[in-house]
DNA sequence: GAAGCTCTTGACACCGGTTTCCACTCCCTT
DNA sequence: AAGGGAGTGGAAACCGGTGTCAAGAGCTTC
């Protein structure tokens, strides 16, 4: 019989236990076995989960784990699988709102999984750009990283991601990538939404105000809106179409301009609820009353919409939700399904900001 | 005369470098030991600063060093270490704002530090609080922690902190711990900087929209601006003084209570701009124009205070510089100054939203 | 010329996990 | 009862660094 014990060690083995009950020490993995009679790397198929060790060998194992609370130290073993378990998100969107709501997206996604968050600001447009970008995920050697727009847009950072082995997921208004690296925030939906809820008002002069050319957003919204134009047999003049920078300023101005053509338009969307925000400082200087003299509304339901005169109407975008998929999607742990691709899609907020014309 | 290089091993050591040019292989400290013709612990020394390292032996290795591109592996150094390079920003402040320039504060810190930043929003008030925020400080064996407020201002936090021997820095408006743990953000200076804009005016009937009383900002604001007062020998009647919630609908509510009292008051302070926003929106629900009929002021200078019409009168905080100054001080690289306090001084910001009482 | 010093340096164990390799059970055939 | 395969657990090496400690080089000192 082996005694599972060693007896010549039971001094040493009480003055082991006893810096672990006073807590002066972290439980290890040699504790946990040595506790649970077992050899560590029998603890070690435990936590990885190996289907090799016998179910009671496994209850009782766990058992201990859970009596003394122990995890295994990330970076022992990070060190041993070659990977760390941090997930990076490097992003370059300017909006505040955006990138926290992201974040605890991307943490809802992450909870209880042992990984953690690396977030990582970035400037596109920097000569050392994609170097920086290859060195930080080289050296905390990221499980994998999560790219919302316009860094997801980015090919070259695509490319990168591919060249090293780095799991990725990209967010970004349309398919970019293979499907398991993609979410994709259907903003097209959302802005033919909008342009049913106004057409439905009845307006038929619309002023559209786009974003910055290099984010797809910009364009998927101009295009879905025009889509629900044109199937309601509105034309969208492009005369009435002016370039914003999704921006409160840019906002303001293109408003001015929208505004002194004649006839004047009866409604403006904006391609987000800051530039929304800028065209209701316009109007308010125009002499215009909103929604009475003109419709304004907006897009992405950040806090700003509901912090003007009036409220905008404007389209919500889910992006808490967003970044739960997209973290689950990366980790996709045992147990994970796809998550309804459902929630990801952008609905109408009706507000203060939008109503019929007036009859002429 | 000893050869630096072993000929026995010549071959293996061909196929070694072949697979570190090719890059297939990133470099490890045993590679450069053996190109610079040392052993690896000298090479540590020279990665750790030791001054025990001839000059010329330094030299030579740090040229292989840059010569490679070597870094050492985070997660191997941190295990030799016990403690990782991961700085966590624990938080819970709902501002969106906020928190981004204070991320990108604490990264202009930590640039080329090495460290990187891990995110942790919590919530105070859940049972596992305290526990969760434990759990995250020892699994990762955090070098340090940020703790903007309201956390910052929970002692609990910052005695667990000293239990287990975690570095910390705690932002808050007041000094509530040892200088080294403190980055204080002045907030009373700004609120007394804002009375002495408002006295000086002429405004002599102002009311007042304090913030969560769970902030210590809050009453510091509160206490400055009556500092302020009180010196310019205006008094601060309580009855103008209500109680908001730092968000745009209390700011509303709050606003138009105050715009209830008789005589009205002649300009508002809100104690931050969101709820100025609110103020505004109720100002002008009640008919009034600001700032010919009323003048409101807010605290932050964040973004929606000049998305509003008129732009708000406010108090810039330089959070973003707080946060670096926080990370410095966290790290304490030599070569580190204190860095000067008077960059963390908040100022006043004038905008449109001001102007003085008129004559009745 | 040997002892005594300081300055440098390297061998070796170790951080806390995982993997490889192998031996040893079981259990079922033949 | 012997043979063989699958399941199970231990010893030792390894991941890429750091700490400990002692030894070697070069210089003084007596």
């Amino acid at each position: 019989m082996t005694s599972s014990k060693t007896p010549k060690k039971s001094a040493d083995e009480s003055d082991v236990n006893a810096a672990l009950e006073s807590g002066r020490r972290r439980a290890t993995i040699n504790d946990i076995a040595r506790l649970a009679g077992v050899s560590k790397k029998t603890v070690s198929r435990v936590i990885n989960q190996s289907p090799f060790v016998r179910e009671e060998t496994r209850v009782r194992i766990e058992a201990v784990i859970a009596e003394w609370g122990y995890a295994p130290d990330p970076q022992a073993r990070g060190l041993a699988f070659r990977r760390s378990f941090l997930i990076g998100m490097i992003y370059d969107n300017p909006n505040p709102q955006y990138v926290v709501n992201m974040q605890l997206g991307l943490l809802d996604g992450m909870r209880g999984s042992g990984f953690e968050l690396v977030v990582h600001p970035c400037d596109r447009s920097s000569p050392t750009f994609l170097q920086d970008v290859r060195m930080f995920i080289e050296r905390q050697k990221l499980f994998g990283v999560i790219l919302p727009p316009s860094v997801s847009e980015d090919e070259r950072v695509a490319d990168l991601l591919r060249d090293i082995g780095c799991e990725y997921i990209r967010i970004a208004s349309v398919p970019l990538d293979e499907e398991e690296h993609m979410i994709v925030g259907h903003d097209r939906l959302g802005a033919q939404a909008m342009g049913e809820h106004l057409v439905g008002l009845g307006h038929e002069r619309i002023g559209f105000i786009t974003g910055l050319p290099s984010f797809r957003s910009s364009h998927e919204r101009r295009g879905g809106f025009e889509d629900a134009l044109t199937k309601a047999g509105v034309k969208l003049d492009p005369d009435y179409v002016v370039q914003g920078a999704y921006t409160f300023e840019s906002g303001l101005a293109c408003g001015e301009a929208l505004l002194a053509k004649t006839p004047r338009p009866t409604a403006i969307f904006a391609g987000n609820d800051e530039m929304a925000a800028g065209v209701l400082q316009a109007a308010r200087r125009a002499g215009l009353t909103v929604p009475a003299d003109l419709t304004v509304v907006g897009f992405d339901d950040f806090q700003i919409a509901q912090a003007v005169w009036p409220p905008l109407t404007t389209i919500h975008i889910p992006t808490r939700e967003v970044g739960r998929m997209a973290a689950e999607k990366l980790i996709a742990r045992d147990g994970y399904e796809p998550g309804d691709p459902a929630k990801t899609i952008p609905y109408l907020v009706v507000r203060e900001s939008s109503s019929s014309p007036k009859k002429v």
